[in-house]
DNA sequence: CCACAACCGGCAGGAAGTTGCCAAAGGGTG
DNA sequence: CACCCTTTGGCAACTTCCTGCCGGTTGTGG
């Protein structure tokens, strides 16, 4: 794929760094967000398995910004993942505003997540100047509305402690009552914990925190 | 792995199958009890990515049983898969109880389905009599009780066409009202239709319903 | 020792969801 | 055309959940 002002539209992650994979070799500055960490799996582990890679440390004049959903602090080995990507030099932040999950690489190529279909998830690699300013300018708002990972990670930790019994009792169907009893606290507190994980999920309903739950592999 | 009163405890699919194929290629009379199809994909795949294989027909004089919960059907494609397995000579039922996923092999050789740690899952191989009697006995009751799946999957047919709408909506968060109006239903209607979900995935709650959905892919 | 902050848990009002009941409508059959 | 069956949807009673309020408890700092 050129560099021009086309459109590239490919399917799953293998096909988008088999495109990109140059691009990011010699990107100096990425922006990128996600609600989750198995978005950008491929560009993420390209190069290592352990390391933040293809992106290189902060010591080689790249600089790299992520933002992320609440969610991920949800699961301990997420959020040591993260603090992980963040001691390498990466800028980590946390939203609890909407995300559309996007890499920005140089401010010139705009990288969308599409839908998913029959397990494959599309992406759409945008060259046009006036898009990657538009989806910039949205990257920019959100990241200057997050809260740094440290700071949001302090918040979360001990919610994050609770969240796998709260999730499992939920995910075993039974009332509010008889899970609070199952974990000593009040119905009230009880709660307010379900309420704090709804949030941190992003979830409007019940159904909903179910679901993307399941898809955070929290439950 | 020798057959003998021996249990072994295997991590993941593909070692299970490598201890165990030359059992399936030898059986006569297979058990499978499954929530769902992901459960002993690769002891289906084997063989074949489109027959169900390893199981040959049965004009080979193998007599296969399969029993299935009802959220299967809700989905087009592994309700085709299904009728193409029935179709291949396997019989297949699917009960509205509790299942333990199990393989039973010949009535000497019971695989037990466990948890699942970072991503993998474990298998119990038990050749131990007792516990196959056991197991067997349990198959036999959940068998008799069952409904065959040409009848399950006709009373099925509607709330399949619907489910991926419901589920939707369900999965956006919206309230009742609202989803219903999105439908051109009545609320009393729509909550109908939820209602017959809930019981068609197994779920006494709306997350629990939301966990479920997401595992068998519906959202 | 006291003031203050944070959290818990009981209570309660309101919202959302669950399910039964029943009248109405539509379709099929004789 | 009459009858029967099935489904819909409105209504309502009830359950479950959501969240605010408030008193009590605990810990901390001055």
């Amino acid at each position: 794929m050129e560099l021009t002002s086309q459109v590239a539209v490919v399917r799953g992650e293998e096909e988008l760094f088999a495109r990109t994979a140059h691009l990011f070799a010699a990107a100096t500055e990425v922006c990128c967000a996600a609600n989750d960490l198995n978005t950008w799996v491929r560009t993420r582990a390209a190069g290592s398995t352990t390391a933040p890679a293809p992106l290189p440390a902060r010591t080689s004049g790249r600089r790299v910004r992520k933002i992320y959903r609440p969610g991920v602090l949800l699961s301990p080995a997420s959020t040591r993942h993260l603090t992980e990507v963040s001691a390498a030099g990466a800028e980590v932040r946390i939203t609890s505003g909407e995300i559309n999950e996007t890499i920005i690489l140089d401010r010139r190529v705009v990288i969308l997540a599409g839908d998913t279909a029959a397990g494959t998830r599309s992406y759409s690699v945008i060259p046009l100047p006036e898009v990657v300013q538009g989806v910039l300018s949205l990257f920019e708002a959100a990241w200057r509305g997050a809260t740094d990972l440290a700071v949001y990670d302090a918040q979360t930790a001990e919610l994050r402690q609770l969240a796998p019994r709260v999730l499992e009792l939920l995910a075993s169907g039974c009332k509010d009552e008889t899970a609070a009893r199952a974990l000593g606290l009040g119905v009230r507190t009880y709660r307010r914990r379900v309420a704090e994980l709804l949030a941190a999920l992003g979830a409007d309903s019940r159904f909903q925190a179910g679901v993307r739950a399941r898809e955070l592999g929290l439950v």
